[in-house]
DNA sequence: CGACCTATTGATACGTATCAACCCGAGTGG
DNA sequence: CCACTCGGGTTGATACGTATCAATAGGTCG
């Protein structure tokens, strides 16, 4: 596998998540403050990228791939907390230490800065903060939303929301695809579903024939799903029908 | 109930989260700012601060009381994503609606800032930024350690965890109340605490009984819960021993 | 080919939800 | 003063959904 083609350069101009990630508002100048205390660093899939108690000394945007963050109790029971995805943030300024469990699953590349040097420079170059406290107030309506889901959804609502949530993101990329019927490629596997969901392996397993025996989704393989009636599956999922994105 | 006592003078240095809340960091000039866009707003026990969906005129802090903040699927189930105390944040910069029902459990009292000032002084006074990034992130850590107890407690770990949480924020602000037996008053009712746990209120009262029949805890009335032993409590909340603090 | 990993399917156990009855203290009004 | 109601809480019987344990299927790789 081919790792490092994307993004060696180590150049922001060609990075495929300077428009979205902490970077996306600075200018010129503040990039270049940015890039003195950068590097990069990549992660095989399955690999872990820190535990939970390790000394925090970088923070990090994801560049490409998939990590996840989990927190996992002493006899083995893991949840999942966050899916991070290109331009997503990792580590918190003005903390210590970890607090959650990071692996990568798919290949990652992350831009990895410096905390302390970070720290400083969050508070001389505004644009930056600005864009942090953005990306932080996302990311706790995300997991607000998902509280709702683990805590009072079905395993079925629960599936159908996580299609849903995957279905949003794709089927926005591909731009105008409609017509044909959608389909996504689901990043995860059972297992890191149903860590996703707070259910196990088999229920998450047995809700995916179900959906399929009703007619509500068509499966290719264990990755492929089709979706003929976007609608029904939304109405599966036990979110309201109008706003209230899940992500 | 005289609702105002406390805190209707509006003078920022009698300010009971003078040194919590968004402004902890401001010093007078920045302050002043502030005061010419904010005014005091209180609301009774039991009544509704407001809905999901509506417009987001203005953004506040708690000054006193507490507030709930909630998802309802149309169905009525009911899924409490936060709690809201005095210094708590409510409504966010760069969003039109809201996004929960806000809810007040006591008496309580905000101060609002009109949201659109608000978000231009966010632009030009950095220690409100900041000290708003560093409230994001620690209800970000807040939402995703209660994502595990949603998602893979049990409903007696659940308790207990509720029980440890108000216990380490009650008996902290006891000081050194040591050596008696922890004393804790529940703030909430338990349909809010169902609400909160992903429980019902049968089950709520179910594992109270349990835990006091194991000696857990002792019940004085419906809100005065006694705690022997706190390491025993901790124990049964399936948390790990050393920090993983859930608030 | 066998080894292995992921996913599926089946039988059963267990935990929590649901539905219903009851208890209790606080108001309220006769 | 007592009867009544009302809301919050507890307890019980039962249903239902998901977890658990176990066996099987399919794919990939040595």
């Amino acid at each position: 596998m081919k790792l490092r083609s994307a993004v060696d350069t180590h150049d922001c101009s060609t990075c495929p998540v300077r428009e979205r990630a902490v970077c996306a508002r600075c200018d010129d100048v503040e990039l270049a403050r940015l890039n003195k205390i950068k590097f990069y660093k990549t992660y095989r899939a399955g690999q872990s990228i820190a535990l939970r108690g390790d000394a925090l000394d970088v923070v990090a945007s994801v560049v490409t791939g998939t990590a996840t963050l989990e927190r996992v109790i002493e006899d083995g029971r893991t949840q999942m907390v966050g899916l991070l995805l290109p331009s997503d943030f990792i580590g918190r300024p003005g903390r210590e230490t970890l607090q959650y469990d990071v692996t990568a699953v798919s290949d990652v590349t992350l831009c990895c800065f410096m905390r302390k040097p970070f720290e400083t420079l969050l508070l001389e170059v505004p644009h930056v903060q600005e864009r942090l406290l953005q990306m932080a107030l996302d990311e706790l309506d995300a997991a607000r939303d998902w509280m709702l889901l683990l805590g009072r959804k079905t395993a079925r609502e629960k599936i159908a929301s996580l299609l849903m949530l995957i279905a949003k993101r794709t089927i926005n990329i591909d731009g105008e695809a409609m017509g044909d019927t959608p389909c996504i490629e689901l990043p995860i596997s059972r297992e890191t579903m149903s860590n996703f969901l707070g259910l196990t392996i088999e229920t998450v397993s047995r809700q995916f024939t179900g959906l399929r025996k009703d007619g509500v989704i068509e499966l290719d393989g264990n990755r492929l799903v089709r979706i003929p009636d976007l609608e029904r599956l939304l109405s599966e999922s036990g979110d309201d029908t109008d706003g209230g994105m899940l992500f």
